[in-house]
DNA sequence: ACCGGGACCTGGAAGC
DNA sequence: TGCTTCCAGGTCCCGG
């Protein structure tokens, strides 16, 4: 569900919220979202009783909060995660997966309804954790290098929609931003990134930075109280979206009905006319 | 190293 | 009213 964006909302939310408070203990609920920290359940809980958090980061859609500027607790939404900043006696959530308790007196939660997210403790990791260092930067990022994005993806032969959703290459991108950025450089995701001209990939790069930059400023994408942020609010940029879900209705520039395609084992959306599909190459 | 496909989860909506 | 099928914003891992 969240792209940057969205983990990029929650992450203010967080500074805003948690800066500075210690955590008092952490409950797990269920084991499967820690399921990627080697100290299991009871030792990530154990690890971050009595810390302070010193700072909240982020890159592409990991987030993670320093620990007394030393270690970190990683944290990815996965496609249903949300962090909440609550009352302790606030209802429990139905999918409720870890809570926090702070001496602030907020209670800091992790509500995942599918479970692909998850937390970890990252030893070191307050600055950038290990766990994280193969993923790239994000369009965000002061030191994001976009020749050297362009550069690689046209020489490689897989298309550029799978390009932009590898997050080593390049990170934050996720499935509804890259048909958008896609929309807005008139090019098939199915075009093969060597069949790309260095301007047409470094205007693909521009429109993911550009959209998510907009999507940012409206609080991310909600289309249902799934994506929320750390008060359980949803973002409006679904009014902007030009491809995304808009299957059968007019292309926004040209008029012509948007179609999807099954693609990758989701969905992708595109203008016939805007975003012809590539010839096949010659054999 | 790259490439494509499937697995991992839960639950809401649409179709019959 | 049921039951079934499809769909969902992500990543990881496998064999080729």
């Amino acid at each position: 569900m969240p792209e940057l964006p969205e983990v990029e909302v929650v992450r203010r939310g967080l500074e805003t919220h948690v800066v500075g408070a210690r955590i008092l203990g952490a409950e797990v609920l269920h084991a499967r979202p820690v399921r990627r920290d080697p100290l299991g359940p009871e030792g990530f809980a154990q690890a971050v009783a009595g810390r302070t958090v010193t700072a909240v980061r982020r890159r592409g859609k990991y987030f993670w909060l320093a620990l007394d500027d030393t270690d970190a607790i990683l944290g990815h939404l996965g496609m249903s995660g949300q962090m909440l900043v609550k009352t302790p006696g606030a209802p429990l959530e139905r999918h409720l997966r870890v809570r926090f308790p702070l001496d602030s007196g907020a209670d800091l939660r992790f509500v995942d309804q599918r479970m692909f997210g998850g937390l970890s403790y990252a030893p070191g990791g307050a600055v950038l954790p290990s766990e994280i260092a193969h993923i790239g930067r994000d369009p965000l990022d002061a030191e994001f290098d976009a020749e050297a994005v362009a550069r690689r993806m046209r020489q490689r032969s897989s298309a550029v929609k799978r390009q932009l959703l590898d997050q080593t290459l390049v990170s934050g991108v996720g499935n509804i931003y890259a048909d958008e950025a896609l929309w807005r450089a008139r090019l098939h995701g199915e075009r093969p990134g060597d069949r790309l001209t260095r301007a047409q990939a470094l205007d693909v790069i521009e429109q993911a930075r550009a959209v998510m930059l907009q999507a940012l400023d409206q609080g991310g994408t909600s289309f249902d109280a799934l994506y929320v942020n750390v008060n359980g609010e949803s973002g409006y940029f679904d009014r902007s979206l030009h491809a995304y879900g808009r299957e059968d209705e007019p292309c926004d520039r040209c008029g012509a009905a948007i179609r999807r395609v099954a693609f990758m084992n989701r969905s992708s959306y595109f203008c016939p006319t805007c975003q012809p599909v590539p010839r096949r190459r010659r054999t």
